[in-house]
DNA sequence: CTTTTCAATACAAACGATTGCATAGGCGGG
DNA sequence: CCCGCCTATGCAATCGTTTGTATTGAAAAG
């Protein structure tokens, strides 16, 4: 009834086994051109029988490195990070390296913890998903995905927000629209601000700063923010994420607003779900997989001391779908 | 220009610092009584100077475990898995431990590779929420969430899923549904039977098996399934999780129903999306951030030795929200 | 047949922390 | 005043790999 549970393997065991020293078996194991194939071949039967694989906290000890990459993410049920994730993980595969995730809950102590993680030596590199980076990593083992890090000067893999942000109230001027409510991410971000920033390129005379909101990226910031802007009877809403859009979405109908008839409404990062919502989602595409690949790609380079190449900005684009629509005239009449 | 990167610090160099060995250092933090006040404070003020923290990777090899544990999920970016995450974080938090995530893809190569992260001492348990159990490691260090382990007697956290479908059911018909199609997941899974059984428990003479159809979990297997379905004219149908719902809405409305006037959906899992969608789905809610709290302290309870004590079935809530209403009347008059 | 050379292997010292055991003082009792 | 005991500390082995430096044996060169 007992499990199959084999007793830790060393090297030492296999080297018995193999009737060779642990030295050509690590050679071997690594691919050294030192061992003769007749060894090489023993030590492999003698590996498959037994089962072994080498103990990589032994490893990372001794060569101070570990061939693993941590992933930093603010809050991992946020959709938006699982395409990012996945193009990391792509591209470290393909190096031989592991991805392992930290979720650090916007929690700079649990931030910390996991930063310990390098410190420590179990992880090579870390990218990350959040604003915050914790302190004491070098500069040269860090990549950022979308967000900037405040302070200090982190290569950072995202889109064109400013531009984006212009592109989707763009849209929304070209259907008519002139009062055009914002609701950005946590004010004094970066991110924040180049959205809104890319709005106010785009809305010139006609922005109204008295219709922006600052939120937190949850549907219910969006929510009560919309909630709070309604009174100022915008057509149309530029959100600084799909969920805050939802929201958004969700307070207009709440006060009897159809959408897009009566207001419209544009999203960001087109999550799995915003095309799914009734009505789907107007948004902006971030490239997320990509994003992730070019970050990994860029991490993995410094790390072995290649230099980076390639750009750092992606190409987003706007997707048009059911909940922007033409602006309702004055009259009511559309 | 440099950032600053402190040279990592050794034992050694505390020690030296403080004028004592490295096993004093060691000794005073982990905290053993053997170390006099004063040389504890004198040691206290030289980790505070430098900014030294233990390398786990050397403390793992010496002690053979790591004080963290690994949470395998087949998908990241699926929203039921971070509250559960969340529960795991609290409980292995409060014991001292780290916890780590990966991502498996549904890949028996990623899991397997993820799974040497055990096997190699760099973490000391699992947390699965993958049916899929990467072989090799010993049931003690092992807890599941929601998914059985196929052929492992794998203590599992999860709710009662087949009283909980019957639930769901239950409400339905309660509310004049007798035409009840269903999507699960995956077939063959437990889980799928399990919420199947607890459908044909609610359904007795009425249960249909041509009205039942197996998803993958997500929004457009559940919309393909839905509209496999939809000729056989179900008023209402269950679905095993929440995209899968959204999936059914969608079809349904494609086809020119109404939600719920003409059919009623319901879903499973009580995602953060599920009240936001429109309309809001009804759907039994699993206790998730509990779930994940549970499966640590039984994992942690295991690794110390200790007995794991309490129930790992936990109770499920059926939130009824407005994707449910009364069943049709015969002539379409409601 | 000796010497050099080279390929293949073994030896042993790291990597940085932990801990059993030895030891150095300090103190009380005789 | 000496001895034993106890407390606080140091020494050194250990965890499992990797790798520079022997070392071995055989083939090539003389």
């Amino acid at each position: 009834m007992e499990q199959f549970v084999q007793s830790r393997l060393k090297m030492t065991d296999v080297a018995r086994l193999a009737g060779v020293s642990v030295a050509t078996v690590s050679r071997s194991l690594s691919g050294s051109p030192l061992v003769s194939d007749a060894t090489r071949a023993r030590i492999q039967t003698a590996v498959e029988a037994t089962g072994y694989v080498v103990n990589q906290v032994a490893s990372g000890l001794r060569l101070q490195r570990s061939r693993q990459i941590l992933v930093l993410l603010p809050d991992i049920a946020n959709p938006f990070f699982g395409e990012v994730v996945l193009g990391i993980e792509e591209e470290a595969q393909r190096r031989g390296f592991g991805v392992l995730i930290g979720n650090t809950g916007r929690s700079p102590a649990r931030a910390a913890a996991l930063a310990r993680q390098f410190q420590t030596g179990a992880v090579d590199g870390l990218v990350l998903l959040t604003g915050a980076c914790p302190p004491g990593i070098p500069l040269d083992r860090l990549v950022a995905v979308s967000e900037h890090v405040a302070d200090a000067p982190v290569t950072v893999v995202s889109v064109d927000n400013r531009a984006a942000a212009r592109e989707a109230v763009g849209h929304l001027r070209a259907l008519g629209h002139r009062r055009i409510a914002h609701i950005g991410g946590p004010e004094g971000n970066i991110l924040t601000r180049q959205r809104l920033q890319g709005l106010i390129d785009a809305q010139g005379q006609d922005h109204d700063a008295a219709m922006v909101r600052f939120g937190d990226y949850s549907i219910a910031s969006g929510e009560a923010a919309m909630r709070a802007m309604l009174p100022s009877r915008p057509t149309a809403v530029f959100c600084s994420n799909d969920e805050m859009a939802i929201g958004a979405i969700r307070a207009a109908r709440e006060a009897g607003l159809r959408v897009p008839a009566d207001i419209s409404v544009v999203g960001f990062d087109d999550i799995p779900f915003a095309g799914a919502y009734d009505p789907p989602l107007t948004t902006i595409r971030q490239p997320r997989r990509e994003m992730g690949r070019v970050a990994a790609r860029l991490l993995l380079a410094t790390l072995a001391g290649t230099d980076a190449p390639g750009p750092t900005i992606l190409p987003h684009t706007l997707v048009v779908r059911a909940s922007s629509g033409a602006a309702p005239t004055r009259n009511g009449v559309s």
